[in-house]
DNA sequence: GTACTTTCTTAGGATAATCTAACATAATTT
DNA sequence: AAATTATGTTAGATTATCCTAAGAAAGTAC
């Protein structure tokens, strides 16, 4: 099947490739920029990959006329090729930008979500992705609301943590007994607490919250809503 | 391989079945609330494949002990099934949510984009991605931001609109020479425009303006902001 | 310029997902 | 109850992707 009839049929992506081949484009653009040639172990590693499986591939995106190639020899995109790739690499920085910027999610996540969702998004749905990253970074609109969202997209509920992280009481969402049980324990607004460790079933969970540590079920500690704590990382290493 | 293999190896989604298997799921799902029985027929014309694609789906289904079924029955899912099931389609209420109602695309296409990603986005994605929905629709946050953002997301290029669409200019982003030439031809700020068709590829396009009918290439009709007219439903059909 | 190391390809085999064609069962009609 | 229609299954093939093992080519060391 060629390129333009697997595009018409609406199988594959946008670019009429399959996710697999886009990021092989992608890869090899990348690799372009940073050395001098793009070689079938470097594409293998960065796509963990074997070599045998990057071999292939090569073979059907010279066959597509997608890249100059010949047996053991380097690899370069074409025209058409590079079109494609930087067509793939606008749509992951635009979704990773989303992704830490706008859903506050650390940047190495945001870079892989970006690439595992990339494949699948419209060109449509990309640019209102783009318009509403711009909105959210642009200061023009300034004021309050800005601080509002962050500071709700950085809210976690307790659970959310991982071992380790240090979070500042926000709310407490439980009722009765339980509101009343984990108020004796200590937990109000504004105290601090810190993730211990999960259980092996990732429940209980222990915290440690005024110098106790104290072992919550996961129902429980979805009722505490927190705003984490940057860990300095000056202290990091003493 | 077997489920858990799967998904501690990093394979599949969070699920640890693929996004194949997951609309499997996802679908048996929507029809068993629809409908007294599921048939492979249903699933099958739902997903848009053929019959013995499902029946060779629904062997392996069963043998993971996500359904119970058996030659020539009816399909149910067990427990575990629903619970996966469950779990899918919360992730696609919350991505078709958001492309509605944040990116602001059509229902349809929200729906169809959501469907695609669903399978791709890790939990933590998905939570923040609820967040930020339900900041854009929760109303206590009210003022002008939230009409901003919409005013914001609603805007189209020229070229972004389809063939028949009606819209108003809001700005226009060309300069020099081209600037002067639109000016003359009669955009400009506030005049209503409406795109009777595209070129074979696209390219040129033809809008009307002012009773006028005039062709624009794409680059040019790209510096051309517009807000798009809700077409009146009720005059649709004389 | 031979020997060793690294890189790359080929060959052969696996898995997942699809299809068409042919056959089997179930449901409905006459 | 036989014939017809609708629904479902099996068999066999195809495509995409990946893997391991083995061998070939290129690069480096001495
Ligand atoms: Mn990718
Ligand atoms: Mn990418
Ligand atoms: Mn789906
Ligand atoms: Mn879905």
């Amino acid at each position: 099947m060629k390129l333009k009839d697997a595009r018409e049929d609406g199988f594959f992506n946008n670019s009429g490739l399959s996710a697999h081949m886009e990021d092989y484009l992608e890869t090899i653009s990348m690799l372009a920029q940073k050395k001098r040639v793009v070689r079938v172990k470097d594409i293998a590693k960065k796509l963990n990959v074997k070599m045998p499986s990057v071999t292939v591939a090569l073979q059907k995106l010279k066959e597509l006329g997608l890249i100059s190639y010949e047996k053991y020899g380097f690899v370069e995109l074409t025209d058409e090729g590079e079109k494609i790739a930087k067509r793939v690499y606008s749509r992951h920085s635009c979704l990773a930008d989303f992704f830490e910027n706008v859903l506050r999610i650390s940047k190495v996540e945001a870079d892989s979500e970006a690439c595992k969702v990339e494949h699948h998004l419209s060109p449509q749905s990309c640019r209102q992705l783009k318009r509403l990253v711009d909105f959210v970074n642009s200061s023009e609109t300034d004021g309050k609301w800005k601080d509002d969202l962050f500071a709700k997209m950085d809210e976690r509920q307790l659970c959310e943590l991982k071992e380790g992280d240090r979070a500042v009481i926000v709310r407490i969402d439980a009722q009765g007994e339980l509101k009343k049980r984990l108020l004796e324990l200590g937990f109000k607004k504004g105290e601090q607490v810190e993730l211990i460790r999960y259980a092996p079933l990732e429940d209980p969970l222990q915290v440690k919250i005024k110098r106790y540590n104290v072992s919550l079920r996961i129902d429980e500690a979805k009722t505490i809503t927190v705003m984490p704590v940057k860990k300095l990382e000056s202290n990091a290493n003493r």
